[in-house]
DNA sequence: GCCAACGTTGGC
DNA sequence: GCCAACGTTGGC
């Protein structure tokens, strides 16, 4: 059983609609060490990902991907003239990882986050905790039943 | 745009 | 290794 993930973006920077139209993208951009320590350590080939838009009207989950690659050192570490640029980085000891995301399906409605919180099942989820900011997050099998329910 | 809740940086 | 200052995230 693959393992499900959530993780958030920012539409206005990469959304559903974007990852439907380039069918996959590299997942470039992580620089929290907690999520990279996922992405890179935990995340296979054939995980289901959750995908949160966040900063947005409204916020929630808008469809589902898939890991399709994994071990890609994220190229815009090395690039100075991007925002993600780490000049502590270098080809031989990469420190970031942008794996490679592949689409799935958008949902006809998304899941909004009031959705998320009006769902008692589903008030232990990691994505509705205070504070909790990390963008890749665990989903357990029950949460992602529940949310797949939520879908149709 | 505000601001709470973090995570990171850097001086000491 | 502490911790203040600063930066970022993300809901509202």
């Amino acid at each position: 059983m693959p393992q499900k993930w959530l993780i958030k973006s920012e539409p206005s920077k990469y959304s559903i609609e974007d990852l439907k139209r380039d069918k996959k993208t590299l997942w470039h951009g992580v620089r929290n060490y907690q999520a990279r320590n996922l992405l890179r350590d935990q995340w296979k080939v054939g995980d289901i990902l959750l995908f949160y838009h966040s900063n947005a009207e409204p916020t929630g989950i808008f469809g589902i991907g898939k890991v399709s690659k994994i071990g890609v050192a994220d190229p815009t570490q090395f690039d100075s003239k991007s925002d993600y640029f780490d000049p502590k980085a270098s080809k031989e000891t990469p420190r970031w990882f942008a794996p490679e995301v592949s689409y799935i399906e958008k949902f006809s409605q998304p899941i909004t986050l009031d959705d998320l919180k009006n769902e008692k099942s589903l008030k232990d989820m990691a994505v509705l905790k205070k504070g909790n900011r990390l963008s890749v997050q665990p989903v357990s099998e029950d949460e992602f039943k529940i949310i797949s329910k939520m879908a149709r």
